[in-house]
DNA sequence: CTGAAAGCGCTTACAG
DNA sequence: CTGAAAGCGCTTACAG
């Protein structure tokens, strides 16, 4: 498979069909395409036609094969952006198991408009996608409405609907673990820099993970804050925040964010974590990157990527998949969070 | 076009194609092909067509199409890797641009496997896309082979070649004016810090332009090294330099070259830029967020993408293009960089 | 095991 | 301006 089914000699002449293969082996098309998938064929012919077939270096026309199965091997995936960390491991997982498992991937990216996630689910449906995959950050009504009407096998990643199949990152554990992690470590003056409800799994489930965690401890004051999801907004949010609570650690809802938090507090001439701890959520590569390291809430994200692909073609065979699948994560220590309690000592 | 073409109705029965539009509207179906494909219609059909269309929300086979036509108005893409500043933000020009000109874009991720580079550029052609571009970093005698046996329009992003169109950055200028700035800064003991010249632009192209700076100045000490691309062996890299050189500063050819560095100075003691100074390329995002921030080349990857898409097209309409085409750059001034001018003062 | 025929949904000359 | 027919390359019952 590697090398001899090359087409070498198709710079030569126009690309051959199945007929010419028949031809060249002397039998019917419909034998030809029976030995292509893998149906009955006796030891002769099948000698002829791989040789017919390794002569001309043909390959099926795709076009020609959906048009007749009325659907591709094709998974779709919708994504809201390309250049996020998160998204491209996600893709990558995607794109690595569904390869293996002999299924192609389509990127439709959205530039975060949901509007173009809806019409996207109509593309790739009338594309006659196998499967949609969806990193999704919203699920409104037209998104469940576009679904039900192109009928296909759907799974979301990263927020859990009661209608579709999903696979979830554990932002809520993610959330407790931080905030207990933030606790154990003595600090009592908290801001929770934390981004809108519409997101449920990063907006909501962080921040409920994360307010459990104290809820379990006394005499800890946490205001809690939004901003928006943007490294120059969080900075703008961080400066703000800085003078009127001047909290001793701010825990932020993603990396981005903490970024933000971290320039803004350079820009104030402090230190970290000298002056003030910082967290994040998501475990992307900058955050090992920078110094003061990052400690952050690691996700998953390429294994992620790996299970749904596996998912989704359970999902297209109709076999059973449990319904929310749930991701793991870790918490990663660096350098932004001090141990306040050695400090006293 | 927004909301009234969804297929609305698609959820009650099969898909319906143009045989039922033709019934429908009581035409045939030529006529509807005639009228979806802006030929000739008489008002009166126009209207009655476009009746039946938006009652089934019909919308054609793709492959139907595909298979008739021979060809799609898809731009196949292969990328070297999708976890890059600079793969990510030339594939969001891309796209963007595509879509606009009514062309889809297909992805296809190679994870730096060259051998898989050729298996897509013969794959993609098998699927029949409109034009291939290729997000180059190592041009072989087998991808010349393979695109000339397809003898799909080709176009690459990132390196030349006399046989194809391209379009590069400004790697020889960015190495020399990174050049000068860093002479014009007062360093005279550097340590360059390159990949292999495998890699024509990246390895030769960038560090030629710097030599070409060095040469126009006197008593300058300068040494050349070789890294990987990735942060650790960059680092580690670094570490080593350290020992036996101890220059004043480090010009690297990527900015994840210099991510590397700088850890490396961080767990050697050292303060950037006052105890060294460090440069990158790229204008990578992680630039600005780290503190110090980085000196760097930035390149135009969006604006890259978004020429590559309008020159991908002129070329299927056997329009000219430029055989090759430079994007530019900018020297970003950062804290990474000192003034040992000023500091003698 | 093998082949002839019909059909997937569309487009494209060719008549009219 | 409009329609009947052929054909794109493949697959799938149906006979044999």
């Amino acid at each position: 498979m590697k090398q001899e089914n090359r087409p070498h000699e198709m710079g030569l002449g126009k690309m051959s069909t199945i007929l010419d293969i028949a031809r060249l082996a002397g039998v019917a098309k419909s034998t030809v395409s029976r030995y292509l998938n893998g149906g009955s064929v006796g030891e002769a012919t099948k000698k002829k036609i791989e040789q017919a077939i390794s002569e001309t270096g043909y390959t099926p026309n795709p076009f020609a094969q959906s048009l007749k199965a009325k659907k591709t091997n094709i998974i779709g995936t919708i994504v809201p952006r390309l250049d996020s960390y998160a998204s491209s491991q996600t893709l990558i997982g995607l794109d690595e198991q569904l390869k293996q498992m002999n299924y192609q991937m389509l990127i439709s990216n959205t530039s975060q408009s949901l509007e173009r996630e809806i019409e996207s689910i109509y593309s790739l449906a009338n594309q006659k996608m196998a499967g949609i995959i969806l990193l999704a950050t919203e699920i409104t009504d037209q998104h469940i409405e576009a679904f039900e009407n192109v009928k296909v096998p759907v799974l979301l990643i990263g927020q859990e609907h009661p209608d579709f199949h999903s696979l979830i990152h554990d932002d809520f554990h993610a959330g407790y673990e931080m905030g207990r992690y933030v606790l154990g470590k003595g600090y009592r003056k908290i801001a929770y820099l934390g981004v809108t409800e519409r997101d449920i799994s990063v907006g909501v489930k962080r921040k409920q993970g994360f307010k459990k965690a104290i809820q379990e401890v006394e005499d800890c004051e946490v205001r809690f804050y939004e901003t928006l999801f943007k490294i120059p907004a969080a900075q703008a949010s961080a400066r703000e925040i800085l003078q009127e609570f001047k909290p001793s650690i701010f825990v932020c809802a993603t990396d981005n964010i903490a970024m933000g938090v971290l320039k803004a507090s350079y820009s104030e001439g402090m230190t970290v974590p000298k002056d003030m701890g910082v967290t994040g959520f998501g475990g992307y590569d900058v955050t090992e990157i920078i110094h003061p390291g990052l400690t952050t809430a690691k996700f998953f994200y390429k294994e992620a990527g790996e299970k749904a692909a596996r998912q989704i073609v359970e999902l297209l065979h109709e076999r059973p998949v449990e319904k929310v699948t749930i991701s793991h994560f870790e918490i990663i220590e660096r350098e932004s969070v001090d141990n306040l309690f050695q400090r006293r000592l």
